[in-house]
DNA sequence: ACCTGAACACCGTTCAAGT
DNA sequence: ACCTGAACACCGTTCAAGT
């Protein structure tokens, strides 16, 4: 799996780069960046680097590895400074939050692999230093930070995850608009609560992610972790 | 798509009963049961029908749809009554939220799946009702009770499918013990927060998917939504 | 009018056989 | 020792042709 010494060619065999992990991954996020996800398969990308997809398998154990590769790579790309939101640990939070989330709604099927296959590169790790020490800030008991970091970061992948649909499938909009036709259809006798909060059930704009970030905050600060629960 | 009166067979043909879409999706549910959603495929269920999968787009759009079905027919199993969890709405609200996860949890590739289709058929609509109705019971801002229950639901279906892989597929508990490596791994000079809260980073009890809960009814019922916000 | 066989265009992964 | 062609065992979806 530990990527050896590329062979220096010794009389310039034209083009086919030797292969690598980091060269099959920039051709992944290439054809991500082109195509989306669906596309970067380890067919697609073995004729992409000319060769055979079994040859793959030397740098890569699997597709799932193969994606979290690749989102590594794009978290690269999150701004962990949160320039120009202040002094205040909250603002702050929350902007590097948001720009992480940025990073996931612009490819958003990554942000569904995230959620399934755990991330644990370097730019993720980061991200989790960064989270954990503006949490921390709060004064909230450690418990209370450690687990709430991820509650952060679940939230946001999720919320990428779920909008991830609503642009790339077509049949996503279908769906989208499925549950909102099916919430007007309901009932009112049967379904009281729903009829009564209707407008607000299905408005979603910008500012709902951020509202989110700010509920978990509110709550991870506030909520203590029950004696005896975390071991 | 409106699935017709079912043709009466005159001499009763043998085996082979009349392809409905509610006999697709019990069927897809049997098989989902014994063999996992992987296995829940047009072919695989073509076959087990004893047709060719074409049929199968007679009733079924395609394969998202089929297992939004299924995943409503699974939701049936909820426990919306919170039998035993006393009156406090909260204790009820827990209640129904931890019989939603554990169903979810037992199916948890179906989670994954309701995370980018979203679910809109008869039962998470009741689901909706509920959760509704007992956050209402908090007495907060209509607007917030709207939103908070989207944030809730999610918040369940995103655990689970998290969860999916940690038992289901070989290779996550590897990407899992992975995280758990890069988290121990990590320099606590470039990494100082991850350090100083390494134990229960990781630490990951029942308790946790209870605590969270709780923490997203404090922060829903406790973060004002900023005026103009919600139009 | 309704249904479906067969085809199209793909997948991930493995392993025997080459260099 | 290293690499990979070819095979295995699948997919979803469409549509022309049948009944």
């Amino acid at each position: 799996m530990a990527p050896r010494a590329e062979p220096v060619s010794r009389r310039a065999r034209p083009a086919k780069p030797a292969l690598s992990r980091q060269w099959i991954v920039d051709t992944a996020v290439r054809i991500l960046r082109s195509e989306g996800l669906a596309k970067v398969t380890m067919r697609r990308l073995a004729q992409e680097l000319d060769t055979g997809p079994a040859s793959l398998y030397v740098y890569v154990a699997n597709t799932a590895e193969l994606h979290a590769a690749v989102l590594d790579a794009l978290l690269g790309e999150v701004d962990l400074s949160a320039k120009g939101a202040g002094d205040d640990w909250r603002d702050q939070l929350v902007a590097v939050l948001t720009s992480y989330s940025l990073t996931l709604f612009e490819h958003p099927q990554l942000a569904r692999s995230a959620l399934v296959a755990r991330p644990s590169g370097p730019h993720y790790l980061d991200l989790v230093e960064r989270v954990l020490d503006l949490l921390a800030r709060s004064g909230a008991p450690r418990e209370q930070v450690a687990w709430g970091v991820d509650n952060l970061l679940q939230y946001a992948t999720a919320t990428a995850a779920e909008h991830a649909t609503q642009r790339h499938t077509p049949t996503a909009q279908d769906d989208w608009h499925a549950l909102t036709r099916a919430l007007y259809d309901v009932d009112e006798t049967t379904h009281p609560a729903i009829t009564a909060h209707l407008p607000e059930l299905i408005s979603g704009p910008e500012g709902r992610v951020a509202w989110g970030f700010h509920v978990l905050i509110n709550g991870i600060t506030h909520t203590p972790i029950p004696r005896g629960t975390a071991r």
